[in-house]
DNA sequence: CAGCGTAATTTTGAATTCATAATTAAGTCA
DNA sequence: TGACTTAATTATGAATTCAAAATTACGCTG
């Protein structure tokens, strides 16, 4: 039985509104805080023992970020990842993720291409093993990787803006075997080409990956929606 | 003479802290809060009528826009726009102006380009009159209405950010005659290749002239330096 | 017992209060 | 006078309080 956990000792690091946003982006990734959920004030300030003050300040940060919706006099509500959403989100995603392609190739080092070469080898074990969860996990390493290597603060800041986002679809997004397939076939010429440092190339396979990814959570969210019709 | 001004009567409008978001960007764009100076929240609450808490809260998401710095226990502070940043902010902003180039060219209605070209007219008269304030006012009316026609919601908020973190500075780097006149040949480009929507090469050119742009308040950036350093 | 209106309760938004950290001012000693 | 210490003041971060709005519960009517 869990006893004692996160929830009861007292937050204290850096900011409490600060501490408060990354717990809440946790939770809401997690999809602890369920999507479409009105999130409940008063049990999270009980679970982090804190005053509403902070946890307030956090969520008006996080309704900025799009990750939950302020309804006057309402409350905050968890956002929905949306099919017109997704089709908004994954081009600029592209875009970014294109760019951090390009300005990687010329700022990378060697130690830092072994490490993402690295990742890719675990990654590609996890397509093996069919194991989802890690393969998913191993697979923003890389692209946060490139993007460190961009070397870049606001070009990543808005990639994890916008990636947190989406990462809740993905992350729940079943590939299909074929997607998946084709996935890796995809993050083989990501690796060429970040080896060769050939900038062009990589920014166009990452544009490509991107829209890829875009259509398969599309896919994935019609196919749910369907269900959730007839159910 | 002035009074009464919108300082005295009472914010109302949907909630405080996002009225305070808005008018605390404008008062930071105008640099009536400078640059590197702390913001004066008692102040403020007094001239806005309100109390710390909704102040405090449009300040949390004010610094996660980058517009200020919250220093722990020391309170916020306007942030500088450092050549660091520059560098950084606009080959992001070129990234998602191309975007919103390529998809306005998909989805702008004749309508649109009218407008467009009405606005590309005024600024027109605006470079032959020397009127800065007006040009830059008129050009960055034609750059939203692009970025309004791609129909992506979500690149508008991103490219929105952006430009705010990059506003001030923009708006204090006076061209040199020069630079003027390119920016005119870049953007009768600009509309010749929205009016024959070709997405490829209005991408490209806007990429162009984010870059430029960015040379040039670089250029300014080292100038303004190099006189403070001697000062 | 279904539908409507009213009262009690809860929740929200924002002001106020309070403990603590940072800054400023005052006082001490060389 | 000038550096250093310590006390007073102020500002910050967060909890608490309070008024207003929304939700729920209750009772009334047909």
């Amino acid at each position: 039985m869990m006893h004692a956990t996160q929830s009861v000792q007292t937050i204290t690091r850096k900011s409490l509104h600060h501490e408060l946003v990354d717990r809440l982006q946790t939770l809401i990734i997690n999809a602890e805080l369920a999507p479409g959920s009105k999130v409940p004030e008063k049990v999270l300030c009980d679970q982090f023992g804190v005053s509403r003050t902070p946890l307030r300040e956090a969520l008006k940060v996080l309704a900025s970020d799009g990750l939950v919706r302020l309804e006057p006099n309402r409350g905050a509500w968890v956002t929905q990842v949306t099919e017109e959403e997704v089709e908004e989100v994954f081009p600029v995603l592209g875009a970014l993720e294109a760019l951090s392609g390009e300005l990687a190739c010329k700022h990378i080092t060697d130690p830092e291409i072994e490490e993402v070469r690295a990742l890719h080898d675990q990654m590609m074990q996890s397509y093996e093993n069919r194991d989802l969860d890690a393969y998913f996990s191993i697979n923003q390493k890389i692209h946060r990787a490139i993007l460190l290597a961009a070397r870049n603060r606001t070009l990543t800041t808005s990639c994890q803006a916008l990636s947190l986002r989406m990462q809740r679809a993905r992350y729940l997004a079943n590939m299909t075997e074929g997607r998946w397939y084709d996935a890796v076939q995809e993050h083989e010429k990501i690796l060429e080409f970040l080896i060769a440092r050939d900038g062009a190339n990589l920014a166009s396979t990452l544009l490509q990956h991107m829209d890829a990814k875009r259509a398969s959570v599309v896919k994935w969210l019609q196919t749910r929606e369907a269900a959730t019709d007839v159910q």
